[in-house]
DNA sequence: TATTGTTATACTCTATAACTATA
DNA sequence: TATAGTTATAGAGTATAACAATA
């Protein structure tokens, strides 16, 4: 908060473009812009999120049940990254707002199966759409070709090479 | 979380590798790729962070501020999607740590501009080539050829087109 | 004893708005 | 009035550990 030495006057200033230029310039990098898209993506769906009654995250969670009925929670937290205690609150108040139904298979009691109710699934017709229409503007500068590649790459970096 | 194998009466458990695959086939869902990629990264940083002394967003800013001496920190908030409070923490705590100093200029005393000192320099020295490492281990999996296209893309994505 | 999930707590991030000061 | 940055406060997200119930 104090005011130190006054230097150097008549410095141009460091416009964005030179920052980003130099940034560019580090080595190797693609973390770095993996996050910045992430926080362009996050800036975007945020925007979504509060028009809409439903998340993105919790959208995917209701579209993994979906394709996946009786889906435990836990093997679904890890498959998303979610950890244990998040996913618990997830669930619970995709619950109480009648979305999801639990059920405790008579088999092992300690695990709950997952469904979709009928709002469930209207939501992800509603809902589906709306976001894929995001995602498509967010990656609008890419070619058919260009964003199949990165879809391929990003997988792999991601882990989820099931090819 | 690893045991799914058993097949019990019935409905067999759903497995990971269901629900990756299940997901996959939502049509476009780059995003999803690049959410679990960052889930990814952050969590290997997040443990090189704790036993550091500098977070790796820190040290981006330590990085911009030596390759752009004199750079205001709006500027670099901007560029970074960093809102400008969490910048002014950022900074703050940087400058206590004595990693970065604050200069008022003269020439428009409501600006100011940031330069590395000695020990800045150092820092970024020190722990630039950790994560570094630590970033080749993230995209290990990737060739050179593939790193490339995923560092193009991206930047593309992220809007960091200058080229 | 291991698995499956919950609760409680704390901590980091971020957003928002109101504020100071300079121009 | 607009720009540059700060402070204050509240909210979401996540991590951790302790807990309960079932197997």
């Amino acid at each position: 908060m104090t005011q130190q030495n006054r230097i150097e006057d008549g410095n141009e200033p460091v416009t964005k473009e030179q920052i980003i230029e130099s940034l560019s310039n580090i080595e190797k990098s693609a973390g770095l812009y993996i996050r910045i898209a992430e926080l362009k993506i996050f800036k975007k769906l945020h925007q979504l999120t509060k028009e809409s009654e439903i998340t993105e995250a919790e959208l995917t969670i209701l579209r993994a049940i979906g394709l996946n009925p009786g889906l435990r929670q836990g093997v679904l937290a890890d498959v998303l990254h979610i950890k244990w205690p998040s996913m618990t609150k997830l669930i619970s108040s995709l619950e109480l707002r009648r979305l999801i139904k639990r059920v405790v298979p008579t088999h092992n009691r300690r695990s709950i199966e997952l469904f979709l109710t009928d709002d469930g699934e209207a939501m992800v017709e509603k809902y589906g759409p709306i976001y894929k229409k995001a995602e498509q503007d967010i990656f609008s500068m890419l070619n058919d070709d260009e964003y199949q590649q990165l879809e391929t790459l990003l997988r792999k970096v991601s882990g989820w090479v099931n090819d």
